[in-house]
DNA sequence: ACCTGAACACCGTTCAAGT
DNA sequence: ACCTGAACACCGTTCAAGT
């Protein structure tokens, strides 16, 4: 009999909710599935593993932080407003960084934010270096956010005592040059 | 009865062994103690946990591959040269690089080529932006090397058809700039 | 379409006890 | 100093069967 009937946005939601209050480490198909009133193996009806489920969860994430482009901008601001929409995005919830990093790099979801950026270059006219230009600047954000997020996380938990660093902020002087054209990601 | 008696460096030795044979999935402690003939609770004499473990895999693979600082040299080269050793270093083994990249993450291991970086980049008289410069040139090329090694290992797996991709090396008509100094990090 | 029940083949870690 | 034996509290995944 069943007590309870979930529908895929269902599942993906209730994921999120777990990784934002408990973190990704307690985040497994049994601690979902008992979140959900429902055995582990009824979440294989939605995903096909938990990579996917993971995915899911990633990109809502992003899709969370509602963003639109604004294409009348410079190419280097819309640059900068992709960076920022990711790092809002990600920041909002616990382990976020990870999450999206893990499924960017597994190439099995977090696909927008990359897309936004090749697009973006590609209106500076960048666009032999557009595709490797996207992914250096997404482990560029993507590094120093999970770094912010688990230094403050362990901080907060007070694992660490939280020692003055050198900016929490990405941007901080720093930018990336393209083929000779200086792009600034200080988007905060 | 001890039918074997591991040290400790026969301990890492081994798991770089394994991880190199079989990748990071399969670097289990039951796995690991069972190709050194040991039950896994007798790692634990070696190891608090298995995270401490990985670092010293970690600080392992960065020590197998020599590196001296040549100091006389220009500050830049000297930053290229310490990201062409970690590039190095992470490729000699399989999963090298996200294994380096989760160590550095914790911070349980991996300080070396952030030490050298900072070294480097003080030489070169950027004092205020030497540590946030080193964590940024370390998410940068431990981020294009996983990304090199995911896709190589997936290629070769025949996971994923290789299709021609912009640039398998991370320094492809790209750099950074530290406060308007601009470093180039085409190693190789 | 969604769920149960039961199993399979694993994990990391602890700890008293052995040599 | 290093190892065993046994346990604890978990994992992801599969699959026939139920409604």
């Amino acid at each position: 009999m069943a007590l309870v009937r979930n529908h895929r946005p269902d599942v993906v939601a209730r994921a999120v909710d777990v990784l934002d209050r408990h973190g990704l480490g307690d985040l497994s198909m049994r601690r979902l599935g008992a979140e959900l009133g429902v055995r582990p193996s009824a979440l294989y009806h939605h995903f096909p593993s938990k990579q996917a489920l993971l995915a899911a969860v990633a990109d809502e994430i992003l899709l969370r932080a509602r963003f639109e482009p604004d294409l009348t901008a410079p190419w280097d601001e819309q640059v900068a407003a992709v960076c920022g929409w990711v790092r809002d995005a990600v920041l909002a919830y616990r382990d976020g960084g990870e999450v999206v990093a893990t499924a960017y790099a597994f190439g099995t979801g977090a696909m927008a934010p990359y897309e936004a950026l090749v697009a973006a270059l590609r209106s500076g006219g960048a666009d032999g270096l557009a595709e490797i230009g996207a992914r250096t600047l997404l482990h560029f954000v993507l590094g120093h956010v999970v770094d912010e997020q688990t230094h403050l996380q362990a901080a907060s938990a007070g694992a660490i005592d939280d020692a003055p660093r050198a900016g929490g902020d990405f941007a901080v002087g720093l930018g990336i040059v393209l083929d000779g054209l200086r792009v600034r990601v200080d988007a905060r």
